[in-house]
DNA sequence: TTGTATGCGTTATCAA
DNA sequence: TTGATAACGCATACAA
């Protein structure tokens, strides 16, 4: 393939009609054309640099060759890739394809493509991912939450990456997108609160690994502080995310007699699993025992409303998260979202069609 | 930036110690080194065939300049990107996020990198889609069913990229990896007949616009027509997936007193939102109905068993998309896997935790 | 408006 | 084992 100087740059002037070993290049199309490779670039980029009848000659050129831009030339030239990266741990079994998905569709809208990154276990692997990543010249990051390695945070800032921590608050280390989870507490809490509830369990995630988690349970005690109260010392449990594990937490509740006539779960995978224990317990749940749970996914609000949920619009996240690097990529400041707004919602007072057996109660 | 024939190529030689314009690439790497960028280039890519010495400097320089490798100029002299582009719609709100997790991580072990567009409104977008991972010169492509477009297909073969339809089966257009839903089908079927069931009802996604839908309704209708059965045409429900689309069509059926003793489910979500719908109608589920579904997610299985599921695996889909593509890439043949197995699981009798309600019935 | 000539950062070929 | 050098395909500054 080298050393051959006498022969054209190209040995195929000829389009691949049928289908030759390489895609078609700018100079077939040049060729085809009969202009230069710089005007199908341009005649393909900036279309107004053009006259009408080059530009059609290039176009359809390009049409009959299949012609595709190749990325890899592009971005080496342009030394941008248009593409995204994003980590995100435990991928498969969370509400996170909900929040990649709409980040996704924003960068799409955008021209962007989105490289993803799904790491089972998360710190061991993490900073070699993110270099996979920069290898592939990622314009820009998004990560989950805000505790990342300090190596990650230098391997960012060394390449002058941007980058968004995703439902993440307040990082010294970077901009985060988040939602304002701890006035969903507080709305549960008084929700709770004004029902009559004074001793109030909770069922959540592991607060050691996880800092959504953790964020929740602040966010409840510290309502609760707010208001003279703390939660029910012998009705917290941390466990894994997980509708078995919600409802054998629940079991362990009721088994124990916990005195507590209101639970709050860390998400609604718990949530759900709680309440099909209690259904199986006996109890008439409206009036012994009251369940709140953040994080709304549909399932719940089936199963033995009312239910309180503090719905977290979790595409926004990602929504957010795309429209602002997208804005630093354009070199605009990229002002900082504010916490995205929660809602509190009360299923028996809403118009949800509420639960057959809530009626009876 | 061009224009400057007198200064050197390359007008930093001294590594961007503090931080730099550009990121340091294999010249500022080579100068430091007091190599050639040839040699530097051949340490990191193929260790044996450089001496012990060299090598040691150029990964000192390497990692004193922190120096990573442009991906872009990479798959530009190399003709490959180690990108794979995964095509899969609605993605947020489905079991795909599964499958994608397990593909990623296949892809990741094998030094690839997964390029995942996820599209809103299929059939609308699905060509630009393709087009775009192209452009990014993804080196096979993963697609979600079997029906795509004729166009899809035709580029497809036009750039020779390899590619497989996940979840599919069976087609003549490319290598497909999917399940044995059929068998599946009849394992239920089977189990219901033996159970004494003889007239049953199906609530299913829409076969219109779905093919793994169609594709369970068949093999349920296929496996009754086998027994000299037929699906009890007043207990058929087209309906899109979701919690609350069962919840309402088990309504429906209960309300119209449709003469079934069982009902199969096309989605586990539909399932135990009809589950959660019969426990509100104040039907005894043991003995008067029961219910079936394909594709398990664990939270069906704590409403209220009986339940029996078709377990689908669904991660294995990604995982076998992922290894055959790594195969095809390698120039290996890549046997088709045949149709990966389902499980039948009959929740009353497995050791799975059941639900309480079920012993007083 | 269009053509020409570099350069982008690697890999691969050939010669040393 | 190493160095020099030609592609890889595109974008762009500059000249025409």
């Amino acid at each position: 393939m080298l050393r051959r100087p006498a022969t054209p740059k190209r040995s195929r002037a000829v389009p691949p009609a049928g289908g030759t070993a390489r895609p078609a290049s700018l100079a077939d199309v040049a060729a085809l054309a009969g202009v230069s490779a710089g005007t199908v670039s341009r005649a393909l980029s900036r279309p107004d640099m053009i006259s009408e009848a080059t530009r059609a000659r290039v176009l359809d050129a390009v049409e009959r060759l299949g012609y595709v831009t190749n990325g890899s030339a592009r971005a080496l030239a342009m030394r941008r890739t248009r593409t995204i990266g994003a980590i995100v741990p435990r991928f498969g079994t969370s509400s996170f394809p909900t929040m990649i998905q709409a980040l996704e569709t924003t960068l799409a809208a955008h021209g962007h493509t989105l490289l993803l990154s799904a790491p089972e276990h998360r710190e061991a692997r993490e900073p070699a991912i993110l270099r996979a990543l920069l290898e592939r010249g990622v314009d820009a990051v998004a990560l989950l939450g805000a505790e990342q390695s300090a190596q990650t945070f230098a391997l960012l800032a060394a390449h002058r990456l941007p980058f968004v921590l995703m439902w993440a608050l307040d990082s010294a280390d970077g901009d985060c997108i988040g939602f304002d989870e701890r006035a969903g507490a507080a709305q549960v809490v008084d929700h709770l609160a004004e029902l009559g509830h004074r001793s109030i369990g909770f069922i959540g995630g592991r607060t050691a690994e996880n800092e959504r988690a953790r964020a929740r349970f602040r966010g409840v005690v510290e309502a609760l502080a707010r208001r003279g109260m703390s939660l029910c010392e012998d009705a917290l449990i941390e466990t894994d995310y997980g509708f078995r594990q919600g409802f054998e937490a629940m079991q362990r509740l009721v088994q124990a007699r916990a005195p507590v006539t209101a639970v709050v779960c860390g998400n609604d995978y718990l949530a759900a699993g709680a309440l099909s224990a209690l259904d199986g317990a006996g109890i008439e749940v409206p009036r012994e025992l009251s369940i709140a749970s953040f994080n709304d996914n549909e399932f719940a609000a089936y199963l033995h409303p009312p239910l309180t949920t503090v719905r977290l619009p979790i595409a926004r996240i990602g929504e957010e998260a795309g429209r602002y690097l997208i804005a630093r990529l354009r070199g605009e400041q990229a002002p900082v979202p504010a916490a995205l707004p929660v809602q509190l919602i009360v299923r028996a007072s809403t118009g949800v069609a509420p639960h057959p057996r809530a009626r009876g109660s």
